[in-house]
DNA sequence: GTACTCTCCGTACATAGGTACGGAGTCAAG
DNA sequence: CTTGACTCCGTACCTATGTACGGAGAGTAC
């Protein structure tokens, strides 16, 4: 009960655009798929699979290019090699909430000032903008 | 006392490439400077604090278009504009946070799973993003 | 068999924010 | 005066991740 399919099915299985698809294939991300009859793409459930979890790694913070890395592991060393480089992309998460929650801290002081001093002349936020 | 400079200075003490500078020129987000003798462009300290200013807003989420706003920004209503385009900013980065915080729960429970399981078979990481 | 939809392909375009190239002119030091 | 560093300009290129286009062929419904 393969369950095969067209690339319009494909896309719209895995909820992206055709060209998504051959764009995926073009980056080798997804293996060509058997071309039968009349040279249409014919996919099967794997590739759905496949490109549900490339969406899903994406979520992730995972380039396409890390993907493309993950999809080719195979064999014992695999899980360490995920592991590692799901504990990199954590610490890469980490920097980025804390650049983010500085960012959020900042905005939010200028906010106030703003607020503050509704008074006449040069806006509090240009003015620390400026000389930050 | 103007301190007159070349771009490769002004790029200098702004801590930026000279074609980064042209590159703010072209864009429109800095004014073009006087051009005496032999065309070569010659900046001021006030120039110096506008890249500056360009680099800060940068730091805090705002983009170039953004910038280009708040720097043609002049009167009354600047405040309340750049007020409202701060607290547009400060709502972007708490979503972005939170979906920072989603991921990083996700691939702390994928890498805990990884470490727990150290037996054969397939990796867990793999398994949940292929499921997910 | 006609109409409509789908797929094929290669290529160009899009975003954002720069970076690089190459040949020519200019400036400052010695 | 020569040498080396700097600047000029327009244009092409870069990353990452797709999107869009357009003409031709194939599949499908009625």
């Amino acid at each position: 009960m393969k369950s095969r399919m067209t690339i319009g099915k494909l896309a719209e299985a895995a909820e992206v655009g055709v060209e998504t698809i051959r764009f995926y294939q073009r980056s080798g991300l997804l293996q060509e798929p058997d071309r039968p009859l009349s040279g249409y793409r014919e996919y099967t459930a794997e590739d759905a699979r496949s490109v549900r979890f490339i969406k899903r790694a994406q979520t992730l913070g995972f380039s396409l290019n890390d993907i493309a890395g993950l999809l080719k592991l195979d064999g014992p060393q695999t899980c360490s090699i995920t592991h590692d480089l799901a504990l990199a992309k954590l610490h890469l998460v980490e920097d980025k909430i804390a650049d983010l929650e500085s960012i959020h801290d900042a905005l939010r002081q200028m906010i106030r000032q703003c607020e503050l001093k509704q008074k006449r002349g040069t806006c509090p936020i240009i003015e620390s903008l400026v000389q930050g």
